[in-house]
DNA sequence: CGAGATTCATGTGAAGTATACCTTTAGGCTTAA
DNA sequence: AAGCCTAAAGGTATACTTCACATGAATCTCGTA
């Protein structure tokens, strides 16, 4: 037993892995050039620059799809910027937040929470008034004198949970503040964002936008190559691989993240099949692996009650392979698991709110419709392939004990 | 036959409740002078 | 008497419930051509 042990240990030592710094397909790792963004690169530069004599940069906003590198530019400018600071002694500070977090940003309170956090303030996830929490923000952030860069990442997503209500709060903190001065990047997906704000916020903290266009084929397939060269040992994809690759995240509009995100799953396929090379094959096995963990994730992360509801959707999907989904069946068959597993069930209208919450995570397509006479209900679909559904089924029924 | 009224099943907003957690404060106990 | 600890009081955010009203097109009703 521990002899095999021992042979299969030293067989893995002696494979030449495919990899040979995985970092580089990692979602987080900031390559020392960034292809085809030069533009936007030099503009936030010029923006942010100012900073460097003192002078407090204008408020910027960055609109564009996923993965056309908005994320990434913004972090490397702003990270460069820093440095030279550090180095010429400017008392300058990024701070970045991503408000999607579920649980972590999603609040007017837990924002300001987690932004205090960052300046080395703990605060209770509850109890405190929120203006409080502002004052001991505020406080911190003034304690001395310097120029901070706040970055909100997915803005667009806090505002519809939380309203725009905190950016009205940000935009006037700079006359509370005395010694320091704070300056705000939003980054959003949603390219009409900011037609819904209060034009009072609009008009301030709008005063400079910028627009990432999405990749071409072309480009992300420079992008892949750059990476994959760090990555991968030589000769290892196979002939069109990446163009593959490419296309699949062209199709999808020119999303460079999840082209990476597929040459790393497939990579991660090849070596654990023992395969040398990468073949167009593991492309779309990683692209099934990719969606069905995407699910998994979201719906591990999700509270009980979440899960319950997703359950109960596939479930009546199930009865009723082709009809449509309404909320009231979904309700009954919730109500049944609940009791099942001795879950207290929520009331109807808290259901309908978790439903259009799913929506909103993107598994699921909840629109309203009305059926005349037989009453207005959300006609539910489902977001991701059906292929995926029965594991997801099973990691739910496993989670829920059923 | 068609315009308007009706109807259904649930969406949606507002307000209230339960829970968990926070700070403040007052009382009680300990300690040291 | 001063200092420290504890528990109660008073406050908040969040998740959820309760209540009440809003919705909007299929269907019904009924006057009219």
């Amino acid at each position: 037993m521990s002899t095999d042990l021992t042979t299969f240990f030293h067989d893995y030592l002696e494979k030449q892995p495919l990899f040979l710094n995985k970092k580089a397909l990692q979602t987080n790792y900031t390559p020392s050039t960034i292809p085809h963004r030069v533009d936007q690169i030099n503009t936030i530069a010029s923006m942010l620059a100012p900073i460097l004599r003192g002078e407090k940069p204008s408020n910027l906003f960055i609109y564009g799809k996923t993965g056309t590198g908005k994320t990434l530019v913004t972090q490397y400018v702003a990270s460069q910027v820093s440095h030279v600071a550090q180095e010429r002694n400017v008392p300058v500070q990024v701070v970045y937040l991503n408000c999607k977090l579920k649980r972590v940003a999603d609040t007017e309170y837990r924002i300001i929470a987690q932004l205090a956090k960052e300046f080395g303030q703990d605060i209770p996830a509850t109890g405190l008034p929120t203006d409080e929490v502002y004052k001991l923000f505020l406080k911190h952030l003034d304690q001395d004198k310097r120029l901070i860069v706040l970055i909100l990442d997915e803005i667009d997503q806090l505002v519809k949970k939380a309203g725009d209500e905190i950016l009205y709060n940000f935009t006037r903190i700079n006359s509370v503040l005395k010694n320091a001065e704070l300056s705000v990047i939003g980054i959003s997906n949603d390219l009409l964002f900011m037609d819904n704000i209060d034009p009072r916020v609009k008009s301030s903290l709008n005063e400079e936008e910028l627009v990432f266009p999405p990749y071409n084929a072309i480009q992300i397939q420079d992008i892949l190559r750059q990476r994959s060269n760090i990555a991968f040992r030589e000769n290892i994809l196979q002939d069109g691989v990446i163009e593959k690759c490419a296309a699949y995240a062209a199709r999808e509009h020119g999303d460079a993240r999840r082209a990476l995100e597929l040459l790393r799953v497939s990579g991660e396929l090849a070596e654990r099949k023992n395969q040398q090379l990468i073949t167009i094959e593991h492309i779309d096995e990683a692209e099934d692996k990719i969606e069905r963990d995407k699910v998994l994730e979201i719906v591990h992360t999700q509270p009980k009650q979440f899960q319950l509801t997703l359950l109960s959707i596939f479930l009546v999907k199930e009865v009723s392979e082709t009809k449509p989904l309404f909320t009231g069946d979904v309700y009954e068959i919730y109500k049944d698991l609940s009791q099942k597993i001795n879950l207290k069930p929520l009331t109807q209208r808290r259901v309908s709110d978790i439903i259009a919450e799913l929506d909103m995570l993107g598994i699921i397509n909840a629109k309203v419709i009305s059926k005349g006479r037989y009453g207005r209900t959300r006609e539910i679909r489902l977001a991701i392939p059906i292929s995926t559904v029965p594991l997801i089924k099973q990691a739910l029924q496993e989670g829920l004990n059923l």
